[in-house]
DNA sequence: CGATCATGATGCCGAAAAGGTATGGATCGC
DNA sequence: GCGATCCATACCTTTTCGGCATCATGATCG
């Protein structure tokens, strides 16, 4: 079988036209090349190399060869490396997944860091409602994602890389518009709009959590996926909220924002599977400041 | 080193995952197959295969490894495929030389059958002076050409593959323009216009020798290298000539052609350097007409 | 014109590599 | 816990490869 030695030796002889030199060259003896060179041949059934008494010199396929060797040897040299590059995570894919408020947040930065560092690696990122994001890194289709503290999923591993406190948004005009700073107890008996628990749960719960610590269970009428639908909502006058600082960011007409005094505070994680095998992960991790040693 | 038979060993078992059916496909026992994927694995410096209890799965590094030995198996394969094929002619290249005249004539056939039955060869067509071609083919630059009658030299072959007659073209109200045919001795005294002899011999020795058959020295004051500007000037009255029929299809305005009793003939060879190595070179012949056997 | 040199091919031997058979060790399912 | 499955390892045989010595051939030079 034809074999991509014979190949080097061929082209080392197309290069040099001499069996001696190109031995040499090849850090072998004259007489091996010579028969690497006529198997060759005999296996492709063609005389690649007309030999004269001076010098060699290539027949038409020869040259031929000639040029689709050199292609061939590179390519193959080059599949090599890239095991090696996709082994240490320089060359790959990688499947983010993330919740929008992480667009507000440390996303942009690791995203923008990371592709900088790793060029070779195809970076995918795709918004998703936080409530799926757990269960889409545990089948794989994510290799990580940023989503509020994890799911509590024993097999995901996660790592907080930003904190956001919640603030209040009410319309203009509301009872609580012109307080400087708003306590938990203030919100006792108001209508809350509230990101619905399948979407965001963690959400969801703070914002009972607080209610709750203050004495009263919140009056949630009005549930919305998205945090921008619930300040829309606000706005339109159908109850208050309390949403993730980055709202105030995004510059809605028609609401105010105020402080809540000890506002509960959500935690951005980005989580991953134990033993997910990407090579790219690790350097994606590290990207975002977390250092795992395992 | 690694070895093509490592990446189509790897290939298999990529596509099987699974050692046993893996070597079975490779007509090999499973043990050897095991060894070379670890040898590969060790000369790469990088795990490929993980192996589990129940079915092997392919790492990041495999995953790409995958792909691009696909691509290197296929083109070394093409490869070698090539080296035959350019062997026999269905590959490469072809350069042709051509005078003018050849376009008028048998060039544009065996052009286009060739081009349809070798898509494969990138022929080269260039129109040159007749008189340049046999060196041109001597040293290489052409691998056939096409002209009038070889010239003489050993090392050329050539074949007659059209022929063509010489008419008289005069201008219009010219003395001989309104006779049906015209002899060569009605030629006597006339100023003839001719091609210069070291642009197309050949050419001018035919009309020369036509006339002195006829018992007189032809009167050539006006020398050309292209017989478009001869009749050219023939239109411009400064004298008449005789060209090759071709000459007639163009439709030229402000000349009138006549047939010439016993009109010359010259004939369009096409010429090669005996010994040409170029594979390609016998078909074209072929498609020619040609049949060499040697 | 014959001796010499250069170059590639061939014969032979030892070394390296590849494949085959038998077997071991780990894991999974019953 | 036992058999089945699957890959790794050990050991042997066969094949292949490279090195050395030598040969054949054609060019070069005195």
């Amino acid at each position: 079988m034809i074999d991509i030695r014979q190949m080097r030796y061929f082209v080392a002889l197309a290069e040099t036209l001499h069996f001696g030199r190109a031995a040499e060259r090849l850090n072998l003896s004259q007489p091996p090349l010579s028969r690497q060179i006529a198997a060759l041949e005999r296996e492709l059934g063609v005389r690649l190399v007309e030999r004269h008494s001076r010098q060699a010199s290539l027949a038409a396929a020869g040259k031929r060869f000639l040029q689709d060797s050199r292609a061939v040897l590179a390519s193959f040299d080059e599949a090599c490396r890239n095991a090696k590059l996709a082994d240490e995570g320089e060359l790959g894919e990688l499947a983010i997944g993330f919740m929008m408020h992480a667009a507000y947040g440390a996303l942009p930065g690791i995203a923008r860091r990371y592709m900088a560092a790793y060029p070779g690696v195809r970076l995918s990122l795709r918004e998703v409602i936080p409530s799926l994001l757990p269960q889409l890194i545990m089948t794989g289709q994510f290799d990580a994602g940023i989503t509020f503290h994890g799911g509590g999923n024993p097999a995901l591993e996660s790592r907080s890389i930003h904190r956001e406190r919640l603030c209040l948004v009410v319309p203009p005009g509301h009872r609580l518009a012109d307080r400087e700073t708003v306590q938990a107890a203030d919100l006792e008996g108001e209508a809350l709009i509230a990101t619905h628990a399948d979407v965001a749960p963690i959400l969801r719960n703070v914002v009972v959590d607080f209610c709750r610590a203050a004495g009263f269970e919140p009056l949630v009428q009005l549930e919305a996926q998205l945090q921008q639908t619930i300040v829309r909502l606000v706005a339109e006058g159908l109850g208050i909220a309390l949403v993730p600082e980055t709202m105030r960011k995004i510059g809605f007409a028609d609401v105010v924002f105020r402080d809540l005094e000890d506002a509960p505070v959500v935690e951005h994680v980005i989580a991953w599977r134990r033993g997910n095998l990407n090579p790219a992960l690790k350097p994606f991790l590290r990207t975002a400041g977390i250092f795992v040693e395992e």
